[in-house]
DNA sequence: GAAAAAACAGTCAAGACTGAATGTTTCTCG
DNA sequence: CGAGAAACATTCAGTCTTGACTGTTTTTTC
């Protein structure tokens, strides 16, 4: 008789975690130590995974680390839908898909891209994989964005105002980085709502 | 008879042009290499400096990197008083400021600056260095922006444009390390300026 | 149930980078 | 002019990282 589980399911499976401990141990490590501190042997030491185990599933420190780029922009597009859908209605929406958006831009997913933005600007290989994947997931928070604020893009101003304000939070992103900025982000953050509703509102 | 060159000038003058050197070398490999590309020899090499003279004035690479941190900063200063002596007055006042600041924020010298930030976000020593020397340059840049403004801080809401303003231009640079983002860029600081603009007339 | 394939483990050699050690030239001062 | 110091040059050893290689276990397929 024909057993009843899928065939290779037991080893795909197994192969298939594997993978997975790499991907978050790299992306860990990136935002722990930092791109040269992102070694192939920290990285399998971190995931638990046998030196050859790792070489196994990514041959070169490239291919590991093509992977996890890929598989950051999924880990981040799903953090985005879940903070999206527990967002408030009412008054002070804006200030908080702002508040949402900065938490975004300061957490640990943040600081693994921008390690791997900074290298692939000198790093020919790593940047073509990064270039057309981060268009995409700009594209995509831009229309999430707009779709959280309810703003109309046909509207002059408007689409300059939400990408000046993703502009804004890349900013606040980077100067959060090397010390707490949070005090100043919070205010400065409080600002920008009422100006974003005013020029999000106004008939120009 | 006492020869009228100041004791010590022809060798203190040699030393001090080899470490321009190295400085320069150093900034530029930065800017091009990126921060894990700038080892030791290829600075060395780029600075036609031999690596004994090299390891003579900077005995680790850490202080070689420290010494090129604050050499940035002095260098990014200039930049930054040269380009603003050079601005028109009158009515479009607000646009030229932000693009001179644009220009800053995507030119080479912020790449540079860039590379060590993220560097310092995982090097301790490094961190030390480069933290409150940059909340100095950042203070400078504020109070700067300011002036070539015209802005009055004392109004509620002004402070925070201005660090809006700044936090944006971060960002702009970082989106632009990547791509070229100068047509995005444009029509977004346009419209920034008029918001600005009026941020900082209105009476509230 | 045996062969084949996949997953995994451990070791090793080549190359790169850093910093130290030592030798050589140039300059200053008495 | 000669001694001593500073600047500079060259070589070398130690460490780290990568990726290749070989062996072992588990799983699938015929």
């Amino acid at each position: 008789m024909v057993t009843a589980v899928p065939a290779r399911s037991r080893q795909e499976e197994r192969s298939q975690q594997t993978r997975q401990r790499l991907m978050t141990a790299t992306i860990e490590c990136l935002a722990e130590l930092g791109w040269s501190g992102t070694t192939t042997t920290v990285v399998a030491e971190r995931a638990g995974v046998s030196r050859g185990a790792q070489l196994h599933h990514y041959r070169t420190r490239a291919e590991l680390v093509l992977a996890a780029v890929e598989h950051l922009a999924e880990v981040r597009r799903e953090e985005v839908l879940r903070e999206a859908a527990a967002l408030p209605a009412g008054e002070n929406r804006t200030a908080a898909v702002l508040d949402m958006l900065a938490r975004l831009y300061t957490g640990p997913l943040f600081q693994a891209a921008l390690e791997l933005w900074v290298a692939a600007r000198t790093d020919e290989e790593l940047r073509a994989a990064v270039v057309p994947l981060e268009a995409k997931v700009g594209r995509e928070s831009h229309r999430l964005t707009i779709e959280l604020l309810g703003a109309d893009e046909s509207r002059p101003g408007v689409r300059e105002a939400i990408q000046a304000t993703l502009d804004l939070m890349r900013g606040l992103g980077l100067a959060n980085t090397l010390t707490d900025d949070s005090a100043r982000r919070s205010r400065l953050l409080a600002e920008w709502a009422r100006t974003l509703d005013r020029t999000l509102r106004e008939a120009r």
